[in-house]
DNA sequence: GCCGTTTTCGGCCCGACTGTTTTCAGTCG
């Protein structure tokens, strides 16, 4: 287990990325910059923990790390600094990195800014902008750059940094609409989205589509002209970037029918994944690119579905939530991949709320609306009573709300409705209902909503406390973490697991696209620490069920099957376990 | 800086588009 003080390897990570940015802005040779990239990428995606790799003499036992970059390491676990890094940082200034950010500099032209102009970060950058000799001084920066750099800045507040990132939530909405708009088109033979909205990625800075046709100018046209989209960046024969209104950028990629699969394949990433892929091919002899596959004597083999692609590289296809370079390449070249859940496989719902505290449709709209989404049943979990902003509500409503449900479910035939609730949980690890109250719940999910900024130690203790109550069936949304407005709670998830784990408690994959919490690499872990898992719609409407999918990529990327989710099974099985529980207490 | 179906040196993933350096480097994905 770790200690408090360990480095962990979102921070071994971050000083590889740094490293990578300084040498780049230094100008350093591209492979060496290469290298730090790939390496943080790995030890991020690392589940163990490299502080203490490093610390057996293990470092170089992962890929991608060298003797360099593990004495590097050591370093760092040493000492919290890395010579190197701090010589580095003491010579490129530091705001540079995000003047290279900036749509059209890049590290180049950074570099360039700073030694023929003194730009050191973003406010420098702004005042050159507007000062006589202009940017256009400046190798490598004619009019049209400039006056694109002058237009972002003016976009941009004070020591505010560029690249929003659209939540998945709202990004793929629009991207099913466009590819079905452009799918409808009678010269258009396929459209699908790629890119990280297919791979269920939580956020993205753009939506990319992938259409086969023969006629690609007429295609970019209608993307054009669609009523969504606001402005075009940028066009080409094969490409075209546009603008939509609410400031998410398209990128619509087009292909003959023949060579589909291999644009799909490409577009749909990830990079790291298809750097991976583009390796192996050469180890093969063989070259990937989007338009087909060339051989060792020049061929050039084209593929209309995926299939094909990986086939002809010894591979089975990989599902796109798991094409992040872990394994997945060994696996798919080994045994494949056993059939992961799917949102068919979702028989019950587990994490809804209604009027009764802050949901916006009644308890029968909800009974009618998950019976209409396909649910065989329904556990309406709303709010306990210190969650006074969210209409919590006391034991006496609870019991006006069970008379409610009651009747409700006397009139639902197909569809079977419990009573459940999201219990808060309170600061110190106690939960806001009575034990006994707690015990005649069909299904109770315990869940934090206020003080998240607790010490690891205090959030750990709390949530593990919470995890071990007998009447306690699952963690709601274990980090709290929210998409673009706060990170994961410090937890020690290892204590977490255990406590879950020997409790019998379940972890949420909460679905809502805000949350995705569990994300994709904390359910693999708890999934092999032996935990079981819910996907939790937390529908607070009547639309809120098909919500259900996020949380359902979130379990593929995790690689996780039917059995492993509790609400893949029938209630019965639920309802026993819930029951066994609680009589061993 | 890493790594080995090119095996301890010499490679390292591929291509579209843009603007500028008038023949191509840089940026972006």
């Amino acid at each position: 287990m770790a200690t408090a003080e360990e480095v962990t390897n979102g921070e071994v990570a971050r000083a590889f990325h740094l490293m990578a940015d300084l040498l780049e802005l230094d100008g350093a040779l591209r492979h060496r910059i290469m290298a730090y990239r790939r390496a943080a990428v790995r030890v991020a995606g690392e589940e163990r923990s490299v502080a203490q790799l490093a610390r057996a003499g293990r470092a170089t036992d992962l890929a991608d790390i060298g003797d360099a970059l593990a004495a590097k390491i050591g370093e760092l676990v040493e000492t919290r600094e890395i010579a190197a890094l701090e010589k580095l940082a003491a010579r490129v200034p530091r705001g540079l990195a995000a003047v290279a950010r900036i749509g059209g500099i890049g590290p180049a032209r950074a570099r360039a800014l700073w030694q023929e102009a003194d730009v050191t970060d973003i406010e420098s950058l702004r005042v050159r902008a507007e000062s006589e000799e202009g940017l256009t001084a400046v190798s490598g920066i004619g009019p049209r750059t400039a006056e694109s750099i002058r237009s972002q800045l003016a976009g941009l507040a004070a020591g505010q940094e560029p690249e929003p990132r659209v939540s998945i939530g709202r990004a793929l909405p629009i991207a099913e609409r466009l590819v079905a708009d452009l799918g409808a088109l009678p010269f258009v033979e396929r459209a699908e989205i790629a890119g990280g909205l297919r791979r269920g990625a939580p956020t993205a800075k753009d939506a990319d589509l992938a259409v086969a046709t023969s006629r690609p100018r007429e295609v970019a046209q209608a993307l054009a002209d669609h009523p969504t989209v606001a402005r075009v960046l940028s066009r080409g024969a094969q490409r075209c970037v546009v603008e939509t209104h609410i400031g998410l950028p398209v990128e619509l990629r087009l292909s003959p029918p023949a060579s589909f699969g291999n644009l799909l394949q490409h577009l749909t990433g990830s990079a790291a994944h298809n750097t991976r892929l583009r390796e192996r091919a050469a180890g093969m002899g063989m070259s990937v690119s989007e338009h087909g596959i060339t051989a060792a004597d020049g061929t050039v083999t084209t593929h209309e579905d995926e299939e094909g692609v990986y086939a002809a590289l010894g591979l089975r296809v990989i599902p796109p939530e798991l094409r992040r370079d872990t394994d997945e390449i060994a696996r798919a070249a080994g045994g494949g991949f056993p059939e992961l859940v799917s949102v068919a496989d979702i028989r019950g719902e587990l994490h809804a709320h209604s009027t009764w505290s802050d949901g916006e449709a009644s308890i029968a709209e909800m009974a009618a609306a998950g019976r209409t989404a396909g649910l065989a049943y329904l556990v309406i979990t709303d709010h306990s009573q210190s969650l006074g902003f969210a209409g919590g509500l006391t034991p006496e409503q609870v019991a006006d709300q069970w008379s409610e449900i009651a009747e409700v479910a006397a009139s639902e035939r197909r569809l079977r409705l419990l009573r459940g609730t999201e219990v808060d949980i309170l600061s110190d690890g106690r939960l806001d209902f009575s034990d006994e109250l707690l015990a005649e719940f069909d299904w109770v999910v315990a869940s934090v909503h206020s003080r998240l900024n607790q010490s690891p130690e205090r959030m750990t203790s709390r949530l593990a406390r919470a995890a071990r109550h007998p009447a306690v069936d699952v963690i709601g949304h274990p980090t709290g973490r929210m998409h673009g407005r706060r990170e994961e709670a410090e937890i020690d998830f290892d204590e977490l697991f255990a406590a879950a784990r020997d409790g019998g408690t379940a972890l949420e994959i909460n679905a809502s696209p805000m949350r995705m919490d569990l994300g994709a690499g904390r359910a693999r872990a708890a999934a092999d620490a032996g935990v079981a898992l819910t996907i939790g719609s937390d529908a607070h409407s009547t639309s809120g069920f098909a919500l259900r999918r996020y949380g359902v990529m979130v379990a593929r990327a995790a690689g996780l099957i039917p059995d492993q989710i509790l609400n893949c099974r029938p209630w019965d099985e639920l309802a026993a376990r819930r029951a066994a529980r609680l009589d061993a207490a």
